[in-house]
DNA sequence: TCTGGGGTCCTAGGACCC
DNA sequence: TCTGGGGTCCTAGGACCC
């Protein structure tokens, strides 16, 4: 049976996470910032509406902000992530097979709705159902391929009269959207991309499905050839409701005041490594390469800036934070100097595998490694009772690595004393 | 003063082998 | 002056995504 991919995603998600308990902010502009309050993440349509660009440092749109009383959020995960995990349960119960593609955005098969108007109706039916069990507004696009799913999701943001599903399985319908999308609207289709096709005098998305597939792969790449393919409706990214285990973990985080002292820097690095050796843990893989970068800030032309990371291999694989604690910090050892500004930080760990498919190494101590889990499990649980925490030595906890965070509404589903109050 | 974080995939080029 | 051919593996960097 030939696919029928419907695209749902919502609506400016984290700016409707932080309407739900606050319905006063229904019709006014919103807008959440990235970590540290430094970019717009997230903008109401009341906000787009104003000129509040996508991406735009907070420090230049500060005068929109206060001139039309816009509300500013920091942003808060722990909300995201407990709303974002209703849509997906909600979503599970209406499609036998989705695939999480995103925080805020899930791919359904639909193959077994045939008819044309009962795909429309589908549509209808799963943005309803969530707006009812959820409270967070949705649009769907349905397409037959992934690519023109995500073309008649774009169509349906975009043209309210459409009442925000866009059924795009008939070829008439796909190429009037086509002719009226910019080619950088596209799925894949990024700033580089776009700036090169249009200098090629391709500017509409109709213009790149008719570019010959040689040439795309040629000037471009084959994922510029498999864009093309799937907008002609020939389906080549297939549904992936597995998702297949991670290949690197990275914990980075730029700091709310720049940091120039060695130690203080050292601390945040461990704390990001083992950080980083948790969420490890909780995936049941296990990392031989760490990697630690630092840079100052790129955009400040006064200052001196240095950047530099350097990588390392584990003797055998390993999830202990001991160990990826302590080589962490002697690669930031080696490039660390004197005298900058430092504005990021992060930890990366590469080459995993899981677990369970571990070779054990020709010098591996088996009893050494048990007294590892146990510890490791040791620490994990105490950290996640909500009851206390325990580090090591060198990291730097509870202290939010100098972060900024002047907006930050209340964690309503996940912590007890956050809990809304009715009176 | 203030510019996010966490990923994936592809490609080119170097190292190395026979 | 001429300086193999073919293959694999690894890595860094670019482009893209949300």
């Amino acid at each position: 049976m030939k696919p029928v991919y419907a695209l749902v995603d919502c609506n400016n998600f984290y700016v409707s996470c932080e309407r739900l308990f606050k319905p006063q902010l229904k019709k006014r502009p919103v807008i959440v910032l990235s970590n540290n309050d430094g970019c717009v993440v997230s903008r109401s349509q009341e906000a787009k509406a104003l000129g509040v660009s996508m991406a735009a440092p907070l420090f230049k749109v500060r005068d929109l902000v206060e001139r039309h009383q816009i509300e500013v959020f920091s942003s808060n995960y722990a909300l995201y992530a407990d709303i974002s995990a209703r849509v997906m349960h909600t979503l599970e119960e209406l499609s036998p097979e989705m695939e999480i593609y995103s925080i805020d955005e899930a791919f359904l098969n639909l193959a077994g709705f045939n008819s044309k108007d009962g795909l429309h109706q589908h549509g209808q039916h799963i943005c309803h159902t969530l707006y009812q069990h959820v409270g967070v507004p949705v649009c769907v696009g349905i397409a037959p391929t992934k690519t023109l799913a995500k073309l008649a999701n774009y169509g349906a943001k975009h043209y309210p009269a459409t009442g925000g599903v866009v059924d795009l399985m008939d070829q008439r319908r796909q190429k009037k959207l086509l002719h009226i999308t910019p080619v950088g609207e596209i799925w894949g289709v990024g700033r580089r991309s776009t700036l090169q096709l249009q200098n090629m005098g391709i500017n509409t998305a109709l213009q790149l499905v008719q570019m010959p597939l040689q040439t795309a792969r040629r000037r471009f790449s084959i994922v510029m050839e498999r864009t093309i393919r799937e907008l002609n409706g020939e389906p080549c990214i297939e549904l992936d409701n597995q998702p297949a285990a991670k290949q690197q973990i990275l914990c980075s985080r730029s700091f709310g005041q720049k940091i120039t002292d060695y130690d203080q820097l050292r601390e945040t690095v461990c704390e990001f490594a083992a950080r980083a050796a948790e969420k490890l843990r909780q995936g049941q893989q296990m990392t031989q390469m760490v990697n630690v970068s630092i840079r100052t800030s790129p955009f400040d032309a006064h200052e001196p800036c240095y950047a530099n990371s350097a990588t390392a291999k584990l003797s055998t694989y390993s999830n202990d934070s001991r160990e990826i604690v302590a080589l962490a910090t002697q690669l930031l050892k080696s490039i660390w100097k004197e005298d900058y500004r430092y504005a990021k930080a992060g930890v990366m760990l590469g080459d995993l595998c899981l677990e369970d498919r571990l070779q054990p190494g020709l010098f591996d101590d088996p009893q050494q490694r048990a007294h590892s889990r146990q510890l490791m499990q040791a620490i994990d649980q105490i950290n996640h009772s909500g009851r206390g925490k325990v580090w090591l030595g060198g990291q730097r906890p509870q202290q939010d690595w100098f972060m900024n965070r002047a907006h930050l509404s209340p964690a309503y589903t996940t912590r007890w004393e956050d809990l809304p109050q009715v009176f």
